[in-house]
Order: structure tokens, then sequence, then C-alpha cells
DNA sequence: GCCAACGTTGGC
DNA sequence: GCCAACGTTGGC
């Protein structure tokens, strides 16, 4: 018995990693997630093969650019343990670690931006949980139904 | 660069 | 367990 696909939304701000990054090196250990709903989402959510709608925020303009693809469960997040890095977590050890991260491949760039403020005319279709257009919401790993991934796609 | 909204931390 | 202070996100 096989699962059903799953697919998702990630924030990257392309000043930090964009789309032609993961172009560029064709899959990516999505590290640094230090928020534990999306935390959560990528822990125990996200099977291989699961669809990624790749979201380019705080930028202009925002929007939905690329789609990728889960490429691995979820894994510890080996930036908690480096005190060298931005993302070293002092209570994470190695028996219990608090993050984990997937790896995410590139799988094709949009023909064109899929902007914020057209995904929020379509508030409406998406849906009042739909965490991307909820006002004041920062959560940077999503769901998204196969209803919205689709409808999201047709607008490019 | 501003700042509203939100999550986390830690004193009590 | 409350909640003020603080840090971060991310649109604008």
């Amino acid at each position: 018995m096989s699962a059903r696909r799953r697919y998702w939304l990630m924030k990257s701000e392309p000043d930090a990693f964009s789309i032609d990054d993961l172009q560029r090196v064709g899959t990516e250990p999505w590290t640094g997630v230090r928020n534990y709903q999306a935390r959560n989402f990528m822990r125990n959510g996200m099977r291989t093969g699961d669809g990624v709608l790749f979201y380019h925020s705080n930028c202009t303009p925002p929007g939905i650019v690329g789609i990728a693809t889960v490429a691995c469960e979820a894994y510890p997040d080996p930036t908690q343990f480096d005190r060298a890095s931005h993302y070293f977590d002092p209570k994470a050890t190695q028996e219990e670690p608090r993050w984990f991260n997937v790896d995410v491949t590139f799988e094709r760039k949009l023909s064109r931006i899929i902007p914020l403020d057209e995904i929020r005319a379509h508030a409406d279709e998406l849906g009042e949980e739909f965490a991307l257009v909820k006002r004041g919401s920062r959560l940077s790993v999503l769901p998204v139904s196969a209803a919205q991934w689709n409808l999201l796609l047709s607008l490019e």
C-alpha cells in the first residue's frame, strides 16, 4: 500500500538561498528551521517524493517561483550541533536532537513568478486556514492540499 | 528601514 | 503557569 503524495510550501529568502541556487546544486539539505510547527511538518509529515512549492520571501515581489520534491525523510539537522553555526542550539544533544530537516531536490522553475498579491486574490478558494494568506502568519514550512496545489499552479 | 504579528524565554 | 521582554519574520 503506497501512501498518497503530499504537498508543501517552503519559504526561502532569495538573498540567502534562491530557486536558482537550488537549480545549481540540485539537492539541498533544508537546515536552519527553528520553529516547532515547521519542524513537525518536516519530521512527521514529509515523505520522499512529496511536492514542494518553492516560495521567495522578504523580496520584491514575494511569491512562488518553482517546484521541488522532498528527497528523503527528515533527519537531525546537523547545524544544531555545530558551535560555529548561526543555527547552533546549546540545548540540543545527539541523543535528543531538537531540530530536523529534509533534503529538497530541484524540479523546475515556474515560467513566471506567482506573486503573493495574486495568491491573495484567490484567498476564498484557497481557504481561511491556508497559512500563506493568513494575516500575520510567518510559518516557513506549511502543508498544501492537492486542491490548493492545483489551483496555485493553474495560475502559472 | 519600519514595524506588526507572532513565538520563545525566563523571572516570579 | 502567567506574562513582560525580547527576538524574529516578512510584507511593505
